[in-house]
DNA sequence: ACTTTTAACGTAAACGTTTACGTTAAACCA
DNA sequence: TGGTTTAACGTAAACGTTTACGTTAAAAGT
């Protein structure tokens, strides 16, 4: 028994068109009937179907997107980010958990488009061909988050992976360190690893420090990355002073590996981590890091897709700031 | 220039209503018939329209989540196991982060209603009078999630706050410790913070324990509170040996706080956690601390919705078995 | 051989809106 | 006064499906 617009054209005595104008406040009609229909609405409690007009108007109001995983805290940051602008434009966002699955990421695609959502955005993830010619298909706005393409002319916001791995490194040198190793993501992962081991090296060039490949372990961004890949890198690199992590989470498993080696954190060894996340300020020692602005960047990349909505154009990519956060994993050298 | 079933049927000469049988495999057609529209459908890359099959079918595929905050790691499994289920069965998930905000929840409520999802889990928050009617009227399932109400049938996915604390309490005890603090969110709280306190009361009772009011300081579950509640609970009651926070993020806080009083967890005061977030293997030290099975919850509140919906029944509650973590923010004392 | 069943469709109404277009009466104007 | 504009509506088509019902011819039954 649900009340349509219908019903309430009845009980108010007017036409079904005179409603849907009062609702959609466009004009045609008088300030009397406008008050009786409102009434009636009241009355009834009647609510728009929104099936109904999205069917008609090409609009869902809802935006996708996709995430490879979802319980990560960058991934509520983002996401956090992109909930609020995309609430205050009157949308909502469906949260898809791709767990960098090729099929779920196709399923939940297919998905997407079956549910005529206004826009995506795509997070953290290479955009491969086919994701790509599926969006494309759909023909809505789509921004990339925290990843780029470069075989695809889509927009994106992002730090410079590079340049932020460059800051972190020099920071460290500045603080009296020769002796850096880096635990990193994978060399293949293009679009955050092998940057960041780039900025790690090329700060390292320029003070003209040596670098030897087995400085850096590439692992990947998790916490356990980090606990072995700190033991692989003490392994070959004892002497080290410093280590730059790849992500906070990597940062966090070096600080719980050095705990329990008793290597005490920052006196003989300091750590920057990358990301910025909240944990950096919860861990023993407070972490220091290079910061995202995280829910700066998942509102703009919302804001972008609306832009890209309201003016049917594309729209440039940004690349925002990042900054050292200093706290107390990172001690100077005299 | 989307293209519709009409496109279909007239490609394949057929008439619509067969072409939606083969795409709904209902009875109804021959196999050849099958084969040559399957065929055109693959050629025109037809996807039928959500929008319209929901106006009909009543059906979207859809269900809400309530959270009050959507970056803290306590959502994102909850969403992360409720996400998994839904994806299953073939639905998606609309986040609505609503920041315990009355207003901003309303708005999500009649939202979600124009969008005719078809379920809804709310989570972690007490459910107001008109928020509960607001989702009656919509006529869809709901359970709720880490909180249950007094006032209404709704069935619930919880542990009990209240055993688990008194069990975090008594592993303390158990281990030596007769001097116990405790940490906590607010006694307002009717869901989440006066239930643990009453569970620590109890178990110093039984256990024929002094506590003084003092001995609890209610602030609230976040990190902040935590380090806050410590200095005045360290101030109140210096010769603490352990202390109970009620959530893990309250115990990073008294770590955190600890370290830099240069108080050592475990040797000079033990800490237990409450919730068991990724996090808490992460610290240093290791957290000890009561779990919940975070993402087996999210996965059975949205079954539950899914049995509701087909079923057209209520549903049973269910309470999950807490589970004491232990890792080494505890000492034995001898 | 005749009726009855059944498989394989097609027709058209329905779902709940928006909106282009038509209609009416009052207001306005010269 | 007669014609023109305008405000305030109503009518009906359209959006893209699903589905109850009707139709036809072949298969089955007696």
């Amino acid at each position: 028994m649900t009340i349509t617009i219908k019903d309430v054209a009845k009980k108010a005595n007017v036409s079904i068109a005179t409603v849907s104008r009062i609702v959609n406040n466009k004009p045609g009609y008088s300030k009397e009937t406008e008050q009786k229909v409102l009434q009636v609405i009241q009355e009834l409690g009647y609510h728009p179907n929104g099936l109904a007009r999205g069917l008609i108007s090409k609009r869902t109001h809802t935006i996708g997107v996709l995430v490879p995983e979802i319980s990560s805290m960058l991934m509520s940051e983002f996401i956090s980010g992109i909930e609020h602008v995309t609430h205050e434009y009157g949308s909502s966002v469906i949260v898809c958990h791709t767990e960098s699955q090729g099929q779920k990421t196709r399923q939940y695609l297919q998905v997407l488009k079956e549910k005529q959502i206004d826009g995506i955005v795509f997070t953290s993830e290479v955009l491969k061909k086919d994701y790509y010619q599926l969006i494309k298909d759909m023909d809505i706005p789509m921004v990339m988050l925290s990843t780029e393409s470069f075989d695809f002319p889509v927009p994106y916001v992002k730090v410079s992976d590079r340049r932020a791995a460059y800051s972190a490194t020099e920071y460290l040198i500045k603080k009296g360190h020769r002796k850096i190793g880096m635990i990193s993501g994978r060399r293949g992962d293009i679009i955050a690893g092998q940057p960041r081991i780039d900025g790690f090296m090329e700060a390292m060039k320029v003070h003209e420090l040596p670098v030897k490949d087995e400085w850096i372990v590439a692992e990947g961004f998790s916490f356990e990355d980090g606990v072995n890949g700190f033991h692989k890198l003490i392994n070959q690199f004892p002497e080290i002073t410093a280590v730059f992590a790849a992500s906070d989470e990597v940062a966090l498993g070096i600080l719980s590996a050095a705990y329990k080696m008793n290597i005490h954190v920052p006196d003989q060894l300091s750590v920057i981590g990358y990301d910025n996340l909240r944990i950096a300020e919860m861990s023993t020692p407070p972490l220091t890091t290079v910061a995202q602005p995280l829910v700066e960047m998942g509102k703009k990349a919302a804001e972008l897709v609306f832009e890209m909505m309201e003016t049917n154009r594309s729209v440039e990519s940004r690349i925002f700031p990042h900054e050292i956060v200093e706290r107390q994993s990172v001690k100077e050298l005299s």
